[in-house]
DNA sequence: TTTATAAGTTTGACTACTCAAACTTATTTG
DNA sequence: CAAATAAGTTTGAGTAGTCAAACTTATAAA
């Protein structure tokens, strides 16, 4: 069994690789992710890939094996399933479930996992939009396009916020923005450097482009 | 704060000296408690008396000081709460849900923690009949005498359960001897080295003096 | 009351993780 | 292309926790 150290450094690599465009992870922004210092990073790489969890080609970036990837799905339904219980059940701020979860998910037997899924009428997705990954490692990402990719006047559905951090997702949250609410993009700028929605009758945000592209919707 | 480590010693502590009719810990016990051998248990006592949460003589037993009960308590707590939800919630097995709790004790924050209790009712027990401490550190100690100390004829309640092995709780769960059911206490052996009890019409199960001695029950 | 044994302690070594700082290799940019 | 800088690696040391085995002190039995 993975240690909750490894367990942490695979989920980072994992969320790493979808975000960067060349699908590797760089060793200081994971050192950043799990909050040690580089060379930290540097050493669990070595172990992580004598483990067969992870390829690491010498001064390049990083990638997970199948194995590599099995573990970070598993985690992820892990986690995923535990922010759905917590905001869902327990009434918690959606915005600040996150760290809760990342301690909680290392702790969680399968057979627990599957009683809380089962409890929670097996979700498909997190309160932030995010898939869960099923029992076996399937992954169904949502289609979606950024909000910053949409022309004024487009009516839109929010289905996911890509951020994790938490005071990103308290002002999305606090502007009504979360998976499942509908909204029309109002103006965009013509530099392109912020973009209007209206939420409700009369509520209108403004986004920085930033921002914006951090936001999965689609159309209807 | 306390590391998940140190938090399984105090509260090993606190049960072994609950038991002891010294009311102290010996390293021996505690070091079978917490799965380390005696030498770990005596250097992470050290450890402990450095941290102001145990007294420990040298050469001698070990005793909570004021703080560490502190400490135990609230792992109580959470533990128990836990123990809880899993079975009234999850509907998890009554009797291999401790060391479930024992991991996700640990990892949760004194927010959840509470939302937890709310959402179960503020339960005062577990499924073992165990009091609950409560947020400020006071537990209700359930009066009941053991099995063990009523005589033929008497009709008792099961307030609770003292053991928390695995095998004995499924023995106990499967004769149905859980905390709330009413039994009578049908014969008791001439040297007292067994107990029969007829738990509904027609079934009756006998136990040891040592396992009756470890389920507590009251009058009527 | 001596002595066997159980309880408790110490020592030296190991794993898993961490940091700071010096170092090497890639990548930018003037 | 050369120099600056960013990315990645290595080294040496430290903390938390662990074990096995030698050791000391207390307790129970003969």
């Amino acid at each position: 069994m993975a240690t909750e150290t490894v367990e942490n450094y695979i989920k980072a690599i994992y969320v790493l690789c979808r975000e960067s465009p060349s699908g590797e992870a760089g060793v200081v922004r994971l050192a950043h992710e799990v909050g040690v210092t580089k060379g930290t990073a540097t050493s669990m790489i070595k172990r992580l890939a004598k483990l067969k969890l992870v390829k690491a080609p010498r001064y390049s970036g990083v990638t997970l094996t199948a194995i590599g990837k099995r573990v970070a799905l598993d985690v992820l339904r892990r986690h995923r399933i535990i922010e759905t219980f917590l905001v869902s059940t327990l009434n918690l701020d959606w915005s600040d479930v996150h760290e809760e979860a990342e301690r909680l998910e290392h702790a969680l037997s399968p057979r627990t996992l599957d009683r809380l899924d089962e409890f929670l009428g097996r979700p498909s997705t997190d309160p932030h939009g995010d898939p869960i990954p099923s029992a076996s490692g399937k992954v169904l990402e949502l289609r979606g396009k950024a909000l910053s990719a949409y022309v004024k006047g487009t009516k839109v559905e929010i289905v996911r916020i890509l951020d994790q951090d938490r005071s990103f997702l308290k002002f999305v949250a606090q502007s009504g923005l979360k998976p499942g609410v509908r909204v029309t993009i109002d103006a965009v700028s013509p530099q392109g450097d912020s973009i209007t929605l209206q939420v409700k009758r009369g509520q209108s945000v403004t986004l920085s482009q930033n921002a914006a592209a951090k936001i999965l919707a689609r159309l209807q």
